[in-house]
DNA sequence: CATGAATGAGTCTTCATTCAT
DNA sequence: AATGAATGAAGACTCATTCAT
């Protein structure tokens, strides 16, 4: 009775508007968020179709909710990581790893948070838009600093290798599955070196030369 | 008058077809598949919608051809790589800037064969599904080879590191457009480098470990 | 105030249930099933046509439930009639007779039955068709008892007979409708006569041999 | 050489025609008129859809001239039978047969005849509508004369029986298919019998009253 | 809160017909 | 005569949203 009180009232919209949301995100993942109907949304929450008016405005609504709520998680990581101490390249890494476990951990709602941007209008798209810049830009000032500080490949082009970690990122909910026989840990460790290792200077250690084509 | 005119029956109908194509692919890459209409693509190739059934015998179908044409460009790079002479290493790089080139020149296209998939239905679903895991299984074929080979880092795991890769391609859909400062070549050349770095065997090179961040 | 207001809400979706399916019978038997449109449909109900779908599934669900009600009332006759005692001639006159009323009763909705069924598909058509041979099959039953017990021509084939029973029968929405000098009561008479002297057996009471045409 | 001259234009021409009737009556019996699409057509007489109108000038003046032909032979044959000598009984035995004859013979294009005649439109409705009256009067004509002459059952109403043998005339196309152990001859034989016998006046031979059922 | 009937614009697709070649 | 691309209206059906109950 004292930690679980009668709030029974907004308890169980609280619930209900998180059950909506998670159905959401289950069924837009799935099936992509055009292809899915309303009716689709209230038969897996369980209610008529009528009734989901009751807890957002509209279908567009429901996907900025969802895709905001990822954008203040991605944003979390971000400020977590920018005021770290000791060299840039360490904030780097931990912003990797960072992004490579949230990944993990919400591979469906992060799936959507950048492959479903473009079915917003209006209002809604500009804002998202913006957000999506900044969380760019705030990957590209962390490039930026490793570099100056030496730790990176100094050939390497910021906004190039922003997109090149965003997409190694942006893959995971294509392919993640529960079952696989990596733990969310080792994989999250495995893609940071892999992705460390791409901006890293070194090369040479091994000759990769491609055989030339042309003869 | 000699070579071309008497094609000309044939030539207006491979013309339209492919223009109902190249249309599509604009729409689909831009608007997403189920959210384009098949008013939409009429209009764009200029013609009434009922028209365009003298092409296609469905939007699906429409789909089906669009994958179906990257898929035999991708499968014509696997290929053409598989015969390279040379240490496996030198294959695999071949191939990772074969691919990149070939997603710069057609990023509209290749887009929809990696995002698009998912909305095709019964056997054409089946089909590329199959074909897609074929592709799969020759990148893994190739990053196996040259970590046998002792080109690779030995902690690498095959099937990650492939994602890892497609990742990557798949991400440049959807930030590269014409106007850049670099060449589609220094692009490839860049990705191909980091790419390669990430499956290289090297580090310590930097210390990249991230601060302890539970102090 | 007692018995009917508060079943009201039930009570109009059944009655909008019935009107629908009252409105098809009309409009399916006046144009036929594939002439006639949902547009029509719903404009004969009163709605748009859009609504009827919170009432059937597709329009070959109507005209499937259409079919279905009429099997139902032919089941019921068979049923009733095959428990009667006394000998089977009396059984089969009683069937004939019970059909005609029947037909006369609903001639709009009975012609459906035979000449619609056609339109079904797939599993409907299956479960149709095997409804009407089962049917049939009751009807050469009769006809068999009747003929084994004497009563009925002895050259006469069952199976053609019940095809000639129910050709006359089918005839009926062809030609019947409401403005008639005869009461419904006497038209099945007559035609219960008609058909019982087709099948009894006489003959040669008149000469009814044709002229020698080829002379 | 000598019999089938080069008339080579009209001859093919005519044979066309005639196949392209052929077909549209497979085709309007098997899945009716409305359902039948020109494209079917086109496949079936081995043209292209466009083709088809150097034939005919629409899809409902196909359907006419297909009409048109079965009620030529109607007429043929109410004519012939017409002209015959001796008492009316027999002139309506000999119409009855030969009808028989006439539907088991032609059983696809006669169930047109009286089946898809409501698809027609404007003056061509008219005109088939006035010429299925016409056959409609012959026929009562027959049995007027017939029971005058007091060949038939007295209380044989003449519209009601008119009814009833064209329903089991048009029943014949339902069933009646290639493959069956009775000849045409026999099947005509039986019927006509059936048919006669229902006018006939005989009755009390057998006592077929129904069993009380209110009892 | 929840319902579910109703809306009306929109979806993909088929059709009979025309016409330049 | 034959083609086959093009038309434009019409087909069945779906959808997000509203609202009286």
């Amino acid at each position: 009775m004292a930690t679980a009180p009668q709030t029974n009232g907004s308890r169980r919209k609280r619930n209900r508007d998180e059950e909506l949301l998670d159905a959401a995100v289950r069924l837009f993942h799935e099936k992509g968020y055009p292809a899915s109907s309303m009716k689709d949304v209230a038969e897996a929450v369980g209610v008529l179709k009528g009734s989901l008016y009751h807890y957002i405005s509209s279908k567009e609504d429901l996907l900025f909710r969802i895709l905001q709520e990822s954008h203040q998680q991605a944003s979390e990581i971000v400020d977590e990581v920018s005021g770290l101490p000791g060299p840039a390249v360490g904030r780097l890494r931990a912003f990797v790893e960072r992004m490579y476990l949230w990944y993990l951990d919400h591979s469906e709602r992060v799936g959507l948070y950048f492959n479903q941007q473009q079915y917003l209008t209006g209002d809604n798209k500009k804002a998202m838009v913006a957000q999506a810049r900044d969380l760019g830009m705030a990957v590209r000032r962390l490039l930026t600093e490793a570099k100056r500080e030496g730790s990176l490949d100094p050939r390497l082009d910021v906004k190039l290798s922003a997109f090149f970690l965003m997409g190694a990122l942006n893959s995971i909910p294509m392919w993640y599955m529960e079952t696989g026989s990596y733990s969310r840990e080792q994989i999250a460790e495995l893609f940071t070196r892999m992705s460390m290792s791409a901006f890293a200077c070194q090369e040479d250690t091994v000759d990769t030369t491609a055989p030339d084509l042309s003869r």
